[in-house]
DNA sequence: AGGCCCATGTAATTTGTTACATGATTCG
DNA sequence: CGAATCATGTAACAAATTACATGGGCCT
């Protein structure tokens, strides 16, 4: 199977709940940009190929020619089969920090205000998954909600983004706070480092 | 210039002090890896372009065909604008969560198991960077060390490091003791959504 | 002498993004 | 009737990984 992460997330997804392929990408879009970003021309020649390996089926056929996928199941035993078998790749790529590696070429004070962009970015998501879970919160206390089950899961990754989100904003605070009253000895370092390019 | 992040990192990385191309490869293996993976054939053709560019030369050649890189002025300057003129990309691609979407899959019994996993591997990464932070800061100790230049700005990131490994496994135990004590539940949950597929 | 790591490169493939292209339906 | 959004696809390009390929120097 081409590209098997992106193939069996979408396995998942839809043994949630069928969906058009657009429906899809508008979930990754919204909510699942934050752990796994993909768009409309990786979404729909994967589920094209799902379709011709009997993974999944057209369940429905809507206006505007739209296709509602189902698993079937094949899709599931495959896409459970997948999460037991497999260890996640536990790679990570954040740009954010690799700057920080080469932020000492900056000055004092534009380094904080490197700082200080991520603090207000971080900042904005914060307050954004904050508003989600007591939207999330509110709908429990009326609905219920099971320990199991899509919902429940997406609770347990929205209490990671806020633990993430909260963690991030105070490590970034304090090291801007840190640049900021060491500014001198910050410039110092940086003074007798660059001296020695080019030569 | 092809490959922006790759190849400012690189001048980043080589005004901190110039290298080889296999040794930016295992610093990118040894201690970039948790930020951005960069491999041999990535790097050895950006060196090249970077070179011919003006923006890095040949410092020095070693044995076994070794050259030694080092930033030139303008590689310098083209570091610097980048990192003021340009924002991170945030995008962050993390397959645990994402699988996390997908977990209510599998029964409590291989939830928690999956987290399990996750606990072990974060808990082997933690210990790993709490040894690098106690070496550091013995040096720091004997050697001290200003508040600047590229060994304070590792310094940050592995800080940042301790804290996001010390959330994850905080995060991970929680979640996971709330699937076992629950998993009557989970399984229940599990079984409902399971039942609608491939009618 | 043989094994290991140093050291550099290219080729083939996979994965992901941006741009191009088209048309239907809904809502104001 | 015009704009926005729904909806699906392909083409071209960029980035990243894996596999292939070669040889030098060090250590035992």
């Amino acid at each position: 199977m081409r590209n098997s992460v992106l193939s069996r997330a979408l396995l998942g997804l839809l043994a949630g709940e069928p969906m058009s392929g657009y429906g899809l990408a508008s979930l990754f879009k919204r909510t699942l940009a934050r752990a796994w970003p993909a768009r409309h021309p990786q979404i729909y020649p994967a589920l094209a190929e799902l379709e011709r390996a009997g993974l999944i089926r057209v369940s429905e056929q809507g206006p505007r020619r739209r296709k509602t996928y189902a698993v079937t199941r094949e899709g599931v035993a495959e896409a459970q089969e997948w999460l037991r078998a497999t260890s996640p790749d536990r790679t990570v790529r954040n740009e954010t920090i690799l700057r920080l590696f080469m932020l000492w070429l900056l000055d004092a004070k534009e380094a904080a205000a490197f700082f200080d962009d991520e603090i207000a970015e971080h900042r904005r998501r914060l307050e954004g998954f904050e508003q989600t879970h007591a939207e999330d919160e509110a709908q429990r206390r009326i609905h219920g909600r099971a320990a199991g089950g899509p919902a429940f899961c997406a609770a347990l990754a929205l209490e990671w983004a806020l633990r993430y989100e909260q963690e991030y904003v105070a490590w970034a605070t304090s090291a801007r706070d840190r640049i900021e009253r060491d500014a001198a000895k910050w410039n110092a370092a940086r003074g007798r480092r660059l001296a020695s390019v080019d030569r």
